[in-house]
RNA sequence: CGGGGAGUGGCGCAGCCUGGUAGCGCACUUGUCUUGGGAACAAGGGGUCGGAGGUUCGAAUCCUCUCUCCCCGACCA
């Protein structure tokens, strides 16, 4: 591709709209362009990444015995009504009615439409196992799309289906994908993790997210430094205590005044004690209205998805103010076990504790040297807060968990027979029963993963592509465009190199030499071959790995085969980090 | 939805407070000169100042309404 009959014009400012990385640095490159909030155009360098991700999950998919298909965007509500989510999905679901006043809606995810495809044709357990998958736009009407491809409202995603004729068959299947994408990751030329997920209150089947590594990410993983265990902060177990019996000095339970302290430092501070002497007590809100305790030794924190799992229940909300004061009759900042008559849960870290300080429910008032069993009853203990780095792994329990940033950019998710059931997707099996097919779905964000690409792989200059990814492999810069001579023998070597398979951004415009090397770095092309005046003299043309800055001198005639050997040597290195 | 910020040429911004008919840098066109890390000079082209209404002799500027976008938070199969 010659740069000047190409659709690619670079920013040298920065846009004032992006501020991540990736964002900036794909508007920079001419990559994408928005047209709306959350709603991009691929521009073609963009789109030639896009496509590149595309190829290589299909190819991994492929293998697997996936089968390609494409579903429509537009889905009526009908099918959504039957599967019971057209209710239950809120404003992120965008509807809307055609001319005969019919209600449809844009397809944030597939499992209603391919259920409904396959339990049309399904009839027997010799069709199974099954697994097909698309390359398509979703929409989903995010509340706050943002940081361009990341966070979009359409975005192109990788969904694929599994059908099998039980749960083992399933678990087969699962591990299968969770292979593939472990694959295709690894091909992308990223750092990742697949990490154990939170599946939602949706369900007792289980998930894997898969995180590529990087400071920007929105969400926080934790993993044991000597197992292979790796959870997602709102997942991550915490290690069970035993329960020890001390020989601890019970002291006599006393109330103290802590005039206006209410976070746990200040009162720690004003008490004189240690953050962890104190039990936190927050108070939570049920979806009929009750509420709950939940007590947490002062230096952590409680976590919801914990809770929520805990009880069993769908919805759960830190108490409001009138809440905390109509339950525990004092002011929020002075909640405390004692004398409250809701059930109390204890995580397990205040299992051990004695002594400890407590809010009185009273304002400015806290109680100090209080004990479990004499002062308060616990209903449960169980583990229901966030782990945090450094503690011991509860799977090895030798192990200390690593905390990481990541961005999540694949799901594999078991479903069960959640949908198979709502729409009567069934087959016999060999017995003649029917039965529920058992199912099981697969994403990964395609734009995402190559934003997340660039959040792993850049520096000050601009982007740099991992091999596989990368919109072109090399970037021919010609230095003396207005020299016909000199030009003639690029445009040979242009013609050699893309006659040999390399795909090659052929930098002809008549610009000075520093803009076509800041262009070169900025949309981040793997390798660049540098034909100036000085070096040709020689005999030489250079190439530099935009990775590593290195620049190496080569004759023409080797030139081809060099830049073979560089780009084999950045895919080995990329695919195995 | 709550809080904050911004809409002026393709991009980044000034002008607004104190109304007088739009400016700067980058990009673009032409020419001269230059050519290994985003050159210089000269001459050009390009803007319903987000939209609607109002005040005024006169509105980018003041008032009212509205739309859009960005950031923080809540939310997220």
């Amino acid at each position: 591709m010659r740069f000047s009959r190409y659709f690619l014009y670079t920013l040298k400012e920065n846009p004032k709209e992006a501020e991540t990385v990736s964002h900036r640095l794909m508007l920079r490159a001419c990559m994408i362009k928005k047209l709306a909030s959350g709603i991009y155009s691929y521009l073609p360098l963009g789109y030639r990444v896009i496509k590149k991700i595309e190829n290589i999950i299909r190819e991994e998919l492929d293998k697997e015995g996936c089968i390609e298909l494409l579903m429509p965007a537009v889905q009526p509500a009908e099918l959504w009504q039957e599967s019971g989510r057209w209710d239950y999905y809120g404003k992120e679901l965008l509807r809307f009615k055609d001319r005969k006043n019919g209600d449809f809606c844009l397809g944030p995810t597939h499992e209603e439409v391919i259920t409904d495809i396959v339990r049309k044709e399904l009839r027997s357990y010799k069709q199974l196992p099954l697994n097909l998958y698309q390359i398509q736009s979703k929409f989903r009407d995010e509340i706050r799309p943002r940081y361009g491809l990341m966070r979009g409202r359409e975005f192109i995603m990788k969904d694929a289906y599994s059908f099998d004729v039980d749960d083992a068959s399933c678990d087969k299947s699962y591990w299968q994908m969770y292979d593939a994408y472990t694959r295709i990751f690894k091909r992308c030329g990223l750092k990742f993790r697949a990490v154990e997920a939170d599946s939602g209150a949706i369900g007792g089947n289980y998930t894997h997210e898969f995180h590529v590594l990087a400071e920007t990410g929105e969400d926080t993983v934790l993993s044991c430094n000597s197992c292979s265990y790796t959870a997602n902060i709102e997942k991550a177990e915490c290690l069970k205590p035993e329960k020890i019996d001390e020989q601890v000095e019970l002291k006599p339970v006393e109330k103290v005044e802590t005039p206006g302290k209410k976070s746990v430092e200040e009162v720690a501070e004003f008490l004189g004690v240690k953050p962890s002497d104190l039990v936190k007590t927050m108070i939570f809100k049920l979806e009929n209205g009750d509420a709950i305790a939940v007590l947490v030794r002062g230096d952590y924190e409680v976590n919801e998805v914990k809770v929520k799992n805990h009880l069993g229940v769908a919805i759960l909300e830190l108490a409001d103010e009138e809440t905390i004061e109509k339950v525990t009759g004092g002011p929020s900042g002075f909640s405390g076990p004692i004398g409250l008559n809701i059930p109390i849960y204890a995580d397990y870290s205040v299992l051990n504790m004695s002594n400890f300080v407590i809010g009185a429910n009273e304002k400015d008032m806290h109680y100090i040297n209080v004990n479990l069993g004499r002062d308060f009853e616990v209903k449960e203990f169980a583990d229901l807060r966030l782990a945090v780095e450094g503690e011991t792994c509860p799977r090895c329990k030798k192990g200390k968990y690593e905390q990481f940033k990541g961005i999540e950019v694949g799901q594999v998710f078991k479903l069960g027979t959640k949908y198979s059931k709502a729409m009567n997707c069934t087959f016999l099996d060999e017995n003649g029963k029917e039965r529920y097919a058992v199912m099981g779905c697969y994403g990964i964000g395609v734009g995402r993963t190559a934003a997340a690409a660039i959040e792993q792989n850049h520096d000050e200059n601009g982007i740099i592509w991992p091999v596989n990814i990368a919109p072109f492999q090399v970037i021919l810069l010609n230095l003396e465009v207005k020299d016909k001579e000199f030009t003639e023998k690029v445009d040979k070597m242009y013609k050699e190199l893309t006659d040999k398979g390399f795909e090659v951004l052929y930098d002809d415009r008549e610009m000075r030499p520093g803009f076509k090397f800041k262009d070169a770095d900025l949309i981040g092309i793997p390798v660049q071959v540098i034909v100036g005046k000085k070096a040709m003299a020689e005999g030489v043309v250079e190439i530099k790995v935009r990775r590593t800055g290195e620049r190496i001198k080569v004759k023409p005639e080797k030139m081809a085969d060099k830049l073979k050997e560089i780009l084999e040597k950045l895919r080995e290195e990329e695919e195995n980090r």
